[in-house]
DNA sequence: CCAATTATGTATCGATCGATACATAATTAT
DNA sequence: ATAATTATGTATCGATCGATACATAATTGG
Protein backbone atom coordinates (compact mmCIF):
# COMPACT_ATOMS: atom_id res chain seq x y z
CA UNK A 1 0.00 0.00 0.00
CA UNK A 2 1.99 3.12 1.17
CA UNK A 3 5.30 2.17 -0.37
CA UNK A 4 6.83 5.19 -0.17
CA UNK A 5 8.39 6.95 2.33
CA UNK A 6 10.02 6.69 5.93
CA UNK A 7 7.36 3.93 7.01
CA UNK A 8 5.67 4.11 10.10
CA UNK A 9 7.24 2.96 13.03
CA UNK A 10 3.78 2.13 15.36
CA UNK A 11 1.01 0.07 14.51
CA UNK A 12 -1.93 2.05 12.90
CA UNK A 13 -4.35 -0.33 14.01
CA UNK A 14 -3.46 -0.70 17.66
CA UNK A 15 -2.78 2.85 18.28
CA UNK A 16 -6.42 3.00 17.22
CA UNK A 17 -7.58 0.66 19.37
CA UNK A 18 -5.42 2.19 22.20
CA UNK A 19 -7.46 5.09 21.36
CA UNK A 20 -10.88 3.97 21.27
CA UNK A 21 -10.52 2.47 24.62
CA UNK A 22 -9.30 6.01 25.66
CA UNK A 23 -12.13 7.57 24.56
CA UNK A 24 -14.51 4.62 25.69
CA UNK A 25 -13.53 5.17 29.26
CA UNK A 26 -13.10 8.78 29.30
CA UNK A 27 -15.48 10.12 26.68
CA UNK A 28 -14.66 12.73 23.54
CA UNK A 29 -13.82 15.75 26.32
CA UNK A 30 -12.03 13.61 28.72
CA UNK A 31 -9.52 11.82 26.79
CA UNK A 32 -6.45 14.52 26.24
CA UNK A 33 -3.94 14.72 23.10
CA UNK A 34 -1.24 13.84 25.87
CA UNK A 35 -3.12 11.00 27.20
CA UNK A 36 -3.59 9.46 23.66
CA UNK A 37 -0.13 10.06 22.63
CA UNK A 38 1.42 8.77 26.22
CA UNK A 39 -0.76 5.45 25.99
CA UNK A 40 0.01 5.02 22.49
CA UNK A 41 3.59 5.82 22.82
CA UNK A 42 3.87 8.40 20.04
CA UNK A 43 4.27 12.42 19.96
CA UNK A 44 1.44 14.19 18.54
CA UNK A 45 3.20 15.10 15.19
CA UNK A 46 2.84 11.67 14.76
CA UNK A 47 -0.93 11.10 15.57
CA UNK A 48 -1.26 14.00 13.62
CA UNK A 49 0.09 12.78 10.28
CA UNK A 50 -1.14 9.59 10.92
CA UNK A 51 -4.99 10.68 12.20
CA UNK A 52 -5.54 13.61 10.96
CA UNK A 53 -7.55 15.49 14.21
CA UNK A 54 -8.66 14.64 17.18
CA UNK A 55 -11.98 14.97 15.94
CA UNK A 56 -10.96 12.35 12.78
CA UNK A 57 -9.37 9.77 15.05
CA UNK A 58 -12.38 10.08 17.60
CA UNK A 59 -14.41 9.26 14.32
CA UNK A 60 -12.15 6.17 13.45
CA UNK A 61 -12.53 5.11 16.84
CA UNK A 62 -16.09 5.12 16.80
CA UNK A 63 -15.80 2.99 13.37
CA UNK A 64 -14.25 0.89 15.25
CA UNK A 65 -15.65 0.12 18.21
CA UNK A 66 -19.20 -0.41 15.70
CA UNK A 67 -17.56 -2.89 13.56
CA UNK A 68 -19.10 -6.27 13.84
CA UNK A 69 -16.13 -7.37 16.23
CA UNK A 70 -17.38 -5.22 18.67
CA UNK A 71 -20.76 -4.30 18.48
CA UNK A 72 -23.02 -7.75 18.86
CA UNK A 73 -26.13 -5.72 18.44
CA UNK A 74 -26.63 -6.60 14.51
CA UNK A 75 -25.67 -9.95 14.41
CA UNK A 76 -28.17 -10.61 17.34
CA UNK A 77 -30.76 -8.80 15.70
CA UNK A 78 -30.20 -10.40 12.20
CA UNK A 79 -29.42 -13.91 12.98
CA UNK A 80 -32.27 -14.91 15.74
CA UNK A 81 -34.44 -16.88 14.47
CA UNK A 82 -37.72 -15.33 16.57
CA UNK A 83 -38.11 -11.63 17.32
CA UNK A 84 -38.08 -12.54 21.08
CA UNK A 85 -34.88 -14.25 21.13
CA UNK A 86 -33.06 -10.95 18.66
CA UNK A 87 -34.02 -8.87 20.90
CA UNK A 88 -33.34 -11.10 24.17
CA UNK A 89 -29.42 -12.11 22.70
CA UNK A 90 -29.37 -7.86 21.37
CA UNK A 91 -29.31 -7.52 25.41
CA UNK A 92 -27.69 -10.23 27.25
CA UNK A 93 -24.82 -10.12 24.66
CA UNK A 94 -24.63 -6.09 24.68
CA UNK A 95 -24.23 -6.90 28.24
CA UNK A 96 -21.90 -9.17 28.56
CA UNK A 97 -19.58 -6.85 26.60
CA UNK A 98 -20.28 -3.76 29.21
CA UNK A 99 -18.89 -5.89 31.94
CA UNK A 100 -16.26 -7.07 30.14
CA UNK A 101 -13.67 -7.01 32.14
CA UNK A 102 -11.22 -6.45 29.34
CA UNK A 103 -12.69 -3.70 27.97
CA UNK A 104 -14.01 -0.25 29.60
CA UNK A 105 -17.26 -1.07 30.86
CA UNK A 106 -21.07 0.33 29.38
CA UNK A 107 -21.24 1.31 25.52
CA UNK A 108 -18.99 3.64 23.84
CA UNK A 109 -21.78 5.15 21.84
CA UNK A 110 -23.98 6.00 25.18
CA UNK A 111 -21.34 7.13 27.60
CA UNK A 112 -18.65 8.98 25.38
CA UNK A 113 -20.17 12.28 24.12
CA UNK A 114 -22.37 12.77 26.83
CA UNK A 115 -20.49 15.97 28.36
CA UNK A 116 -19.67 18.57 25.32
CA UNK A 117 -18.19 22.03 25.84
CA UNK A 118 -20.35 23.68 23.03
CA UNK A 119 -17.51 23.55 20.18
CA UNK A 120 -18.10 20.15 20.23
CA UNK A 121 -21.44 19.41 19.88
CA UNK A 122 -21.15 17.60 16.75
CA UNK A 123 -19.66 14.39 18.71
CA UNK A 124 -22.63 14.14 20.36
CA UNK A 125 -24.79 14.36 17.67
CA UNK A 126 -22.99 12.14 15.57
CA UNK A 127 -23.55 9.57 18.49
CA UNK A 128 -27.24 10.14 19.03
CA UNK A 129 -27.33 9.47 15.11
CA UNK A 130 -25.71 5.89 16.24
CA UNK A 131 -28.54 5.44 18.64
CA UNK A 132 -31.21 6.72 16.28
CA UNK A 133 -29.99 3.89 13.56
CA UNK A 134 -30.11 1.49 16.31
CA UNK A 135 -33.67 1.94 17.38
CA UNK A 136 -34.76 1.60 13.78
CA UNK A 137 -32.45 -1.44 13.19
CA UNK A 138 -34.59 -2.85 16.62
CA UNK A 139 -38.14 -1.49 14.93
CA UNK A 140 -37.09 -3.24 11.63
CA UNK A 141 -36.50 -6.62 13.26
CA UNK A 142 -39.37 -5.86 15.17
CA UNK A 143 -41.82 -5.67 12.51
CA UNK A 144 -40.18 -8.40 10.89
CA UNK A 145 -41.95 -10.20 13.80
CA UNK A 146 -44.83 -9.02 13.02
CA UNK A 147 -44.47 -10.21 9.48
CA UNK A 148 -43.40 -13.72 10.31
CA UNK A 149 -45.97 -13.81 12.74
CA UNK A 150 -44.36 -14.28 16.24
CA UNK A 151 -45.58 -10.91 17.06
CA UNK A 152 -49.33 -10.13 16.83
CA UNK A 153 -50.62 -7.05 14.22
CA UNK A 154 -50.72 -3.86 16.22
CA UNK A 155 -48.12 -4.44 18.14
CA UNK A 156 -46.75 -1.02 18.99
CA UNK A 157 -43.03 -2.07 17.58
CA UNK A 158 -41.86 1.43 18.07
CA UNK A 159 -42.64 1.93 21.87
CA UNK A 160 -41.12 -1.99 22.47
CA UNK A 161 -38.49 -0.93 20.94
CA UNK A 162 -37.88 2.37 23.41
CA UNK A 163 -38.37 0.14 26.27
CA UNK A 164 -35.62 -2.45 25.51
CA UNK A 165 -33.48 0.44 24.11
CA UNK A 166 -33.89 2.36 27.59
CA UNK A 167 -33.45 -0.87 29.41
CA UNK A 168 -30.06 -1.30 27.35
CA UNK A 169 -28.89 2.10 27.76
CA UNK A 170 -29.56 2.26 31.23
CA UNK A 171 -27.57 -0.74 31.45
CA UNK A 172 -24.84 1.23 30.68
CA UNK A 173 -24.70 3.16 33.97
CA UNK A 174 -25.42 -0.26 35.82
CA UNK A 175 -22.35 -1.40 33.80
CA UNK A 176 -20.11 2.10 34.82
CA UNK A 177 -21.20 1.60 38.52
CA UNK A 178 -19.76 -1.55 39.06
CA UNK A 179 -22.68 -3.95 38.61
CA UNK A 180 -21.66 -7.58 38.03
CA UNK A 181 -22.71 -10.02 34.81
CA UNK A 182 -25.17 -11.88 37.31
CA UNK A 183 -26.86 -8.39 38.01
CA UNK A 184 -27.01 -7.39 34.56
CA UNK A 185 -28.79 -10.77 33.37
CA UNK A 186 -31.25 -10.48 35.98
CA UNK A 187 -32.08 -7.46 35.09
CA UNK A 188 -32.65 -8.46 31.67
CA UNK A 189 -34.87 -11.14 33.17
CA UNK A 190 -37.10 -8.81 34.60
CA UNK A 191 -37.06 -6.79 31.13
CA UNK A 192 -38.15 -10.23 29.27
CA UNK A 193 -41.29 -10.61 31.59
CA UNK A 194 -42.23 -7.44 29.59
CA UNK A 195 -42.42 -8.85 26.11
CA UNK A 196 -44.61 -12.45 27.98
CA UNK A 197 -46.89 -9.45 28.94
CA UNK A 198 -47.08 -7.51 26.44
CA UNK A 199 -47.38 -10.05 23.58
CA UNK A 200 -49.57 -13.24 25.12
CA UNK A 201 -52.45 -11.16 24.04
CA UNK A 202 -55.32 -13.14 24.72
CA UNK A 203 -57.29 -13.26 21.18
CA UNK A 204 -54.07 -14.04 19.92
CA UNK A 205 -51.29 -17.16 19.67
CA UNK A 206 -48.08 -17.04 20.73
CA UNK A 207 -45.63 -18.57 17.76
CA UNK A 208 -42.24 -18.71 19.27
CA UNK A 209 -39.94 -17.45 22.34
CA UNK A 210 -38.31 -19.31 24.84
CA UNK A 211 -38.64 -19.43 28.13
CA UNK A 212 -37.30 -16.60 30.51
CA UNK A 213 -34.16 -17.81 31.30
CA UNK A 214 -32.83 -17.39 35.55
CA UNK A 215 -29.12 -16.78 35.68
CA UNK A 216 -27.49 -15.60 32.55
CA UNK A 217 -25.59 -17.97 31.07
CA UNK B 1 -25.96 37.02 58.65
CA UNK B 2 -22.95 38.79 55.96
CA UNK B 3 -23.55 42.16 58.00
CA UNK B 4 -20.40 43.02 57.61
CA UNK B 5 -18.31 44.09 54.38
CA UNK B 6 -19.21 44.91 51.13
CA UNK B 7 -22.45 43.45 50.74
CA UNK B 8 -22.78 40.93 47.06
CA UNK B 9 -24.17 42.71 43.93
CA UNK B 10 -25.23 39.21 42.80
CA UNK B 11 -28.12 36.40 44.06
CA UNK B 12 -25.76 33.98 45.11
CA UNK B 13 -28.70 31.54 44.93
CA UNK B 14 -29.93 33.06 41.73
CA UNK B 15 -26.33 32.12 40.77
CA UNK B 16 -25.97 28.77 41.86
CA UNK B 17 -29.10 27.66 40.12
CA UNK B 18 -27.56 28.64 36.87
CA UNK B 19 -24.25 27.49 37.27
CA UNK B 20 -26.56 24.09 38.37
CA UNK B 21 -28.04 23.88 35.11
CA UNK B 22 -24.59 24.35 32.92
CA UNK B 23 -23.41 21.33 34.88
CA UNK B 24 -26.41 19.62 34.68
CA UNK B 25 -26.66 20.43 30.69
CA UNK B 26 -22.78 20.03 30.22
CA UNK B 27 -21.29 17.76 32.78
CA UNK B 28 -18.49 18.94 34.88
CA UNK B 29 -15.68 19.19 32.97
CA UNK B 30 -17.90 20.13 30.06
CA UNK B 31 -18.66 23.45 31.85
CA UNK B 32 -15.58 26.37 32.26
CA UNK B 33 -15.21 28.59 34.31
CA UNK B 34 -16.17 31.31 31.42
CA UNK B 35 -19.05 29.69 30.60
CA UNK B 36 -19.91 30.16 34.26
CA UNK B 37 -19.08 33.42 34.80
CA UNK B 38 -21.04 34.22 31.45
CA UNK B 39 -24.38 33.25 32.43
CA UNK B 40 -23.86 34.19 35.71
CA UNK B 41 -22.51 37.96 34.64
CA UNK B 42 -20.15 37.90 37.53
CA UNK B 43 -16.26 37.84 37.30
CA UNK B 44 -14.16 34.92 38.16
CA UNK B 45 -12.80 36.56 41.39
CA UNK B 46 -16.83 37.21 42.46
CA UNK B 47 -17.49 33.44 41.73
CA UNK B 48 -13.99 32.18 43.66
CA UNK B 49 -15.12 34.35 46.48
CA UNK B 50 -18.82 32.73 46.93
CA UNK B 51 -18.32 29.46 46.26
CA UNK B 52 -14.50 28.34 46.38
CA UNK B 53 -13.53 26.72 43.56
CA UNK B 54 -14.96 24.80 40.80
CA UNK B 55 -15.19 21.61 42.68
CA UNK B 56 -17.38 23.28 45.66
CA UNK B 57 -19.87 24.70 43.36
CA UNK B 58 -19.87 21.59 41.67
CA UNK B 59 -20.59 20.42 44.93
CA UNK B 60 -23.36 22.75 45.54
CA UNK B 61 -25.18 22.13 42.52
CA UNK B 62 -25.67 18.60 42.96
CA UNK B 63 -27.04 19.53 46.54
CA UNK B 64 -29.44 21.99 44.93
CA UNK B 65 -30.42 19.08 42.35
CA UNK B 66 -30.76 16.54 44.87
CA UNK B 67 -32.66 18.59 47.75
CA UNK B 68 -36.46 18.65 47.89
CA UNK B 69 -37.71 21.27 44.84
CA UNK B 70 -35.59 19.18 42.30
CA UNK B 71 -35.31 15.72 43.66
CA UNK B 72 -38.99 13.70 42.88
CA UNK B 73 -37.74 10.03 43.85
CA UNK B 74 -37.39 10.74 47.82
CA UNK B 75 -41.22 11.92 48.20
CA UNK B 76 -42.41 9.52 45.05
CA UNK B 77 -40.87 6.64 47.38
CA UNK B 78 -42.10 7.92 50.89
CA UNK B 79 -45.33 9.10 50.49
CA UNK B 80 -46.55 6.39 48.46
CA UNK B 81 -49.07 4.08 49.92
CA UNK B 82 -47.87 0.66 48.16
CA UNK B 83 -44.43 -0.68 47.29
CA UNK B 84 -46.18 -0.64 43.73
CA UNK B 85 -47.43 2.95 43.73
CA UNK B 86 -43.79 3.89 44.92
CA UNK B 87 -41.72 2.67 42.08
CA UNK B 88 -43.97 3.55 39.45
CA UNK B 89 -44.42 7.07 40.95
CA UNK B 90 -40.54 7.89 41.07
CA UNK B 91 -40.49 5.89 37.37
CA UNK B 92 -43.26 9.10 36.23
CA UNK B 93 -42.59 11.94 38.40
CA UNK B 94 -38.55 11.58 37.25
CA UNK B 95 -39.69 11.05 33.41
CA UNK B 96 -41.61 14.30 33.53
CA UNK B 97 -38.95 16.23 35.48
CA UNK B 98 -36.35 14.38 32.28
CA UNK B 99 -38.76 16.17 29.71
CA UNK B 100 -39.61 19.45 31.42
CA UNK B 101 -38.52 22.13 28.74
CA UNK B 102 -37.65 24.42 31.58
CA UNK B 103 -35.04 22.32 32.46
CA UNK B 104 -32.07 20.43 31.00
CA UNK B 105 -33.14 16.65 29.70
CA UNK B 106 -32.35 13.80 31.67
CA UNK B 107 -30.69 13.20 35.30
CA UNK B 108 -27.65 15.26 36.41
CA UNK B 109 -26.37 13.21 39.08
CA UNK B 110 -26.37 10.31 35.77
CA UNK B 111 -25.16 12.69 33.03
CA UNK B 112 -23.17 15.10 34.54
CA UNK B 113 -19.55 13.06 35.71
CA UNK B 114 -19.26 10.29 32.89
CA UNK B 115 -16.71 11.96 30.73
CA UNK B 116 -13.97 13.01 32.95
CA UNK B 117 -9.87 13.32 33.33
CA UNK B 118 -8.26 11.39 35.88
CA UNK B 119 -7.74 14.36 38.13
CA UNK B 120 -11.15 14.89 38.16
CA UNK B 121 -13.08 11.27 39.20
CA UNK B 122 -13.49 11.95 42.47
CA UNK B 123 -16.58 13.91 40.85
CA UNK B 124 -17.68 10.19 39.28
CA UNK B 125 -17.37 8.88 42.05
CA UNK B 126 -19.37 11.46 44.69
CA UNK B 127 -22.42 10.89 41.71
CA UNK B 128 -22.10 7.26 41.70
CA UNK B 129 -22.31 7.17 45.84
CA UNK B 130 -25.50 9.13 44.94
CA UNK B 131 -27.05 6.68 43.00
CA UNK B 132 -25.92 4.08 44.83
CA UNK B 133 -28.04 5.54 47.79
CA UNK B 134 -30.86 5.91 45.79
CA UNK B 135 -30.87 2.54 45.05
CA UNK B 136 -30.41 1.76 48.38
CA UNK B 137 -33.56 3.77 49.49
CA UNK B 138 -35.00 1.86 46.63
CA UNK B 139 -34.34 -1.52 47.78
CA UNK B 140 -35.41 0.07 51.74
CA UNK B 141 -38.99 1.22 50.28
CA UNK B 142 -39.35 -2.42 48.59
CA UNK B 143 -38.10 -4.50 51.77
CA UNK B 144 -41.06 -1.98 53.40
CA UNK B 145 -43.43 -3.42 51.19
CA UNK B 146 -42.58 -7.41 51.87
CA UNK B 147 -43.02 -6.08 55.46
CA UNK B 148 -46.36 -4.80 55.00
CA UNK B 149 -47.48 -7.41 52.54
CA UNK B 150 -48.28 -5.97 49.19
CA UNK B 151 -45.17 -7.89 48.05
CA UNK B 152 -44.87 -11.56 48.44
CA UNK B 153 -41.89 -12.78 51.47
CA UNK B 154 -38.87 -14.52 49.05
CA UNK B 155 -39.20 -11.56 46.57
CA UNK B 156 -35.78 -10.27 45.82
CA UNK B 157 -35.99 -6.98 46.39
CA UNK B 158 -32.29 -6.13 45.47
CA UNK B 159 -32.80 -7.51 41.56
CA UNK B 160 -36.38 -5.72 41.46
CA UNK B 161 -34.16 -2.34 42.50
CA UNK B 162 -31.88 -2.72 39.82
CA UNK B 163 -34.04 -3.63 37.42
CA UNK B 164 -36.25 -0.32 37.64
CA UNK B 165 -33.00 1.67 38.70
CA UNK B 166 -31.96 0.59 35.15
CA UNK B 167 -34.89 1.76 33.61
CA UNK B 168 -35.23 5.12 34.87
CA UNK B 169 -31.01 5.84 34.32
CA UNK B 170 -31.75 4.73 30.72
CA UNK B 171 -34.53 7.35 30.60
CA UNK B 172 -31.92 9.76 31.27
CA UNK B 173 -30.68 8.62 27.60
CA UNK B 174 -33.65 8.77 26.01
CA UNK B 175 -34.50 12.22 27.40
CA UNK B 176 -31.06 13.16 26.49
CA UNK B 177 -32.35 11.55 22.92
CA UNK B 178 -35.18 14.09 22.67
CA UNK B 179 -38.14 11.58 23.33
CA UNK B 180 -41.52 13.15 24.11
CA UNK B 181 -43.29 12.91 27.58
CA UNK B 182 -45.78 10.02 25.77
CA UNK B 183 -42.79 8.12 24.80
CA UNK B 184 -41.40 8.10 28.11
CA UNK B 185 -44.64 7.17 30.37
CA UNK B 186 -45.52 4.49 27.39
CA UNK B 187 -41.69 2.94 28.28
CA UNK B 188 -42.89 3.12 32.00
CA UNK B 189 -46.26 1.11 30.92
CA UNK B 190 -44.11 -1.77 29.76
CA UNK B 191 -41.84 -1.54 32.74
CA UNK B 192 -44.58 -1.49 35.26
CA UNK B 193 -45.65 -4.80 33.96
CA UNK B 194 -43.03 -6.79 34.91
CA UNK B 195 -44.14 -5.92 38.49
CA UNK B 196 -47.47 -7.73 37.43
CA UNK B 197 -46.01 -10.84 36.07
CA UNK B 198 -43.44 -11.04 39.15
CA UNK B 199 -45.57 -10.26 41.80
CA UNK B 200 -48.73 -12.03 41.27
CA UNK B 201 -47.23 -15.14 41.54
CA UNK B 202 -50.15 -17.98 41.97
CA UNK B 203 -49.59 -18.86 45.41
CA UNK B 204 -49.63 -15.27 46.64
CA UNK B 205 -52.43 -12.72 47.12
CA UNK B 206 -51.95 -9.30 45.56
CA UNK B 207 -52.80 -6.49 48.04
CA UNK B 208 -52.75 -3.13 46.53
CA UNK B 209 -51.29 -2.03 42.84
CA UNK B 210 -53.08 0.22 40.43
CA UNK B 211 -53.72 -0.96 37.04
CA UNK B 212 -50.88 -0.04 34.39
CA UNK B 213 -51.59 3.48 33.13
CA UNK B 214 -51.60 3.86 28.94
CA UNK B 215 -50.97 7.25 28.59
CA UNK B 216 -48.97 9.05 31.13
CA UNK B 217 -50.54 11.65 33.57
C1' DC C 1 23.62 8.61 -6.49
C1' DC C 2 19.74 11.72 -6.51
C1' DA C 3 15.00 13.31 -6.17
C1' DA C 4 10.61 12.47 -4.26
C1' DT C 5 7.97 10.99 -0.55
C1' DT C 6 6.58 9.93 4.05
C1' DA C 7 7.39 9.68 9.06
C1' DT C 8 9.74 11.33 13.17
C1' DG C 9 11.66 14.59 16.80
C1' DT C 10 12.02 19.01 18.82
C1' DA C 11 10.10 22.94 19.95
C1' DT C 12 6.42 25.69 20.16
C1' DC C 13 2.02 28.08 18.69
C1' DG C 14 -2.30 30.84 20.26
C1' DA C 15 -6.22 29.76 23.09
C1' DT C 16 -8.22 28.36 27.01
C1' DC C 17 -8.11 25.94 31.37
C1' DG C 18 -8.87 26.71 36.61
C1' DA C 19 -7.26 29.89 39.85
C1' DT C 20 -5.10 34.28 42.12
C1' DA C 21 -2.48 38.83 43.30
C1' DC C 22 -3.34 43.23 44.06
C1' DA C 23 -5.56 47.46 44.40
C1' DT C 24 -10.09 49.58 45.08
C1' DA C 25 -15.01 50.13 46.51
C1' DA C 26 -18.62 49.62 49.91
C1' DT C 27 -20.32 48.31 54.07
C1' DT C 28 -20.34 47.73 59.66
C1' DA C 29 -18.23 48.20 64.33
C1' DT C 30 -16.09 51.23 67.36
C1' DA D 1 -13.63 59.62 61.46
C1' DT D 2 -11.11 55.35 61.50
C1' DA D 3 -10.32 50.45 61.43
C1' DA D 4 -11.96 46.10 60.11
C1' DT D 5 -14.26 43.44 56.90
C1' DT D 6 -16.05 41.81 52.59
C1' DA D 7 -16.83 42.18 47.54
C1' DT D 8 -15.41 43.86 43.09
C1' DG D 9 -12.43 44.93 38.87
C1' DT D 10 -8.28 44.44 36.36
C1' DA D 11 -4.79 41.87 35.04
C1' DT D 12 -2.58 37.85 34.94
C1' DC D 13 -0.62 33.34 36.65
C1' DG D 14 1.34 28.52 35.32
C1' DA D 15 -0.57 24.50 33.12
C1' DT D 16 -2.68 22.35 29.64
C1' DC D 17 -5.57 22.34 25.59
C1' DG D 18 -5.55 20.91 20.43
C1' DA D 19 -2.59 21.69 16.72
C1' DT D 20 1.78 22.95 13.74
C1' DA D 21 6.42 24.74 11.81
C1' DC D 22 10.55 23.20 10.75
C1' DA D 23 14.39 20.39 10.26
C1' DT D 24 15.83 15.55 9.99
C1' DA D 25 15.59 10.48 9.17
C1' DA D 26 14.26 6.61 6.34
C1' DT D 27 12.34 4.60 2.56
C1' DT D 28 11.16 4.02 -2.88
C1' DG D 29 11.43 5.37 -7.84
C1' DG D 30 14.34 6.77 -11.21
Amino acid sequence: MSARGRPRRFDRTAALRVAMELFWEHGYEGTSLSMLTDAIGITSTSLYAAFGSKGELFREAVDLYNSADWSPTDSALETSPTARQAIERMLRDNADAYVDPHTPRGCMVVLAGLNLTSANEYIGHRLAALRRRDHDKVVARLDRGVAEGDIPPGTDTAAMASYYLTVLHGLSIQARDGCSRELAHTVIDRAMLTWDALIRQPDHEVVAGDPPRSGGG
